[in-house]
DNA sequence: CTGAAAGCGCTTACAG
DNA sequence: CTGAAAGCGCTTACAG
């Protein structure tokens, strides 16, 4: 049986409401008394009973995250930053998959809720198009904490890439390596993502005063790396030129590399290649690839201090400033460029 | 506010205990009464307080896992299976990753006993050497899982890979093409793991009567890939014939065969190559990998149905059967043999 | 079949 | 500075 705040207050000869007090450092305790409870629960080790502890207090020390996908590089970078910082500050995650469906992303907000959590981490599915169920993460007075993929619209707290940003340097780059004909595999229309690196893409274009043509993007819905293979063998079936190539992430990249590697066209002689998200492996795929690093755990560290801000302020009635860091990301210049 | 049991009975003029009685199914209540507040409850979404039952019937519906690390392809595949199968069963999942330290395990364990999780997943790290912090968790009289690197002095249930099977089936499969030089890329002397898989080489090449030239094995101590690189490097310095390598990760394979790329050594031709683990990117190498595939996924789940079996038995005060799970896996044949 | 009452382990407004 | 008492939202032994 665990120690419980009784068990010390008879082993000490004082109250409960006193080495309660002691515990939760008010002020209006005596340095004696003060001491000799600290001495007493740092020697038998006494932990409160945190669900106890919960339903005075409204504060359940547990956070929860809802990722598309627990098994994602980028996503898992962010997952261990956001742990460690947790447990720095002795909170326990909650991990989720909401496998980028907006009814399960529903689901799992209502059971978090349910479940009395502090604070909610998201990056809201790609179908979710109806945004009641974080609205209602805010009524239940609840901390939430966008990131990566956000929705501008709700007043809170966010994280977020520097995607245009991000693809601007990385078309740059592609450009100062002398590429005139650069081809862009992007995302589907509606993420967010998508558009920002098709746009940073577009105006680092624009910079270097290279026209835009629209027949050198093809879209790739699902991110697998098939769509990088299908679409690197239409843009040699249809006989468009191109001497460069910069995919929305590492793996529609190296699904084109695949193809390349395949019809002998020389990789970055030909062609130049950009990935996205620095993924494990990009270092380790012949060519070695060229990417765009995304700190991931960076991002997970930040969205635990600004939901710590943000519950501090809930939690003393102020006023709370929402506000939005952006993650700078930088160029991993490798073999395919 | 959320809905509460008073609230309940209030509306529908009965006490609190019948409402609670329903909801927990006892069954001395009338049809019509359960009917009624069954109705009630499903209209106005009533869902329990969940600290406050764990106050009176000490089951907390979370779980913790301790993984060495949170972004880790064969690890957050099984992080996968379970949050699945606990999501299901209404449960939650806690994930916490121990960096493979001794201390940090051992504190980690500590925390989740604190928060009252019901039961503990757990793969032993590197360091660990004394168990004292897993018994612990029995003597709280929370459920203990063991995966992957598991004790074999704890008595609790198990789920493991047989990794000294698939190691046969991968060293058959490069004897079977005709290799009889093959080097072995272990790991280091003491992981269960890489005892068990160097263990199913030596096997396959004895029950196929091919001589064990120890020469031929090469220790990888940190897992990561330059390891791999290293040692192919050194293979070829030191004169040493082979014609087939099985490696104990993808990671330390690809290392290897970055190595013989750079020295135009043609894979699988002079050097057939076997990895392990089906790690994502294994597939998009050039060459795609041949390589061990351990279903994650599939454990995960297992370990959350071995968790629960254990919970109910426990809490009814059964006695418990302890089960190990075995989980097959099984060989991928691709370009690298 | 229904319900009043005690109690799980805490916190906190209040009295002294 | 200390402590008695109420109460957070539940469950459950017990009485009727």
């Amino acid at each position: 049986m665990p120690l419980k705040l009784k068990d010390i207050a008879k082993a000490l000869g004082l109250s409960v409401t006193t080495i309660s007090k002691v515990i939760n450092n008010y002020p209006d305790i005596s340095q004696t008394t003060k001491k000799k409870v600290l001495e007493y629960v740092k020697q038998n080790k006494y932990k409160p009973n945190l669900q106890a502890s919960f339903l005075r207090t409204n504060e359940s020390k547990l956070v929860g995250i809802i990722l598309p996908s627990l098994n994602h590089y980028f996503f898992n970078s962010v997952l261990e930053g956001l742990v460690d910082n947790a447990m720095k500050n002795n909170y326990m995650v909650i991990v989720l998959q909401s496998n980028e469906k907006y009814k399960k992303e529903k689901k799992l907000v209502e059971q978090l809720l349910n479940l009395n959590v502090d604070g909610i981490f998201i990056t809201v599915s790609q179908e979710t198009r109806n945004f009641d169920h974080l609205f209602e993460i805010q009524k239940n007075n609840k901390t939430l904490i966008l990131f990566d993929k956000i929705e501008k619209s709700i007043n809170c707290s966010k994280v977020i890439i520097n995607d245009k940003q991000a693809a601007f340097i990385a078309t740059e780059h592609l450009i100062k390596r002398g590429c005139k004909k650069i081809l862009h595999f992007r995302g589907g229309l509606l993420p967010q993502i998508s558009i920002d690196r098709f746009l940073g893409y577009r105006s680092a274009l624009e910079h270097y005063k290279i026209p835009y043509d629209p027949k050198r993007v093809f879209i790739c819905e699902n991110g697998n790396d098939d769509e990088g293979y299908l679409n690197a063998k239409k843009v040699i079936e249809e006989g468009i030129e191109f001497d460069g190539l910069f995919a929305i992430s590492d793996l529609i990249a190296l699904g084109a590399i695949r193809y390349f590697n395949k019809k002998n066209i020389s990789i970055p002689d030909q062609v130049a290649v950009v990935g996205f998200s620095n993924w494990k492996v990009s270092k380790l795929t012949t060519p070695t690839l060229t990417t765009i690093n995304q700190p991931g755990k960076l991002m997970g560290e930040k969205m635990f201090d600004l939901f710590l801000k943000g519950f501090k302020a809930n939690k003393n009635k102020e006023k709370i400033n929402f506000e939005t860091i952006i993650i700078p990301s930088n160029l991993i210049v490798r073999n395919s460029s």
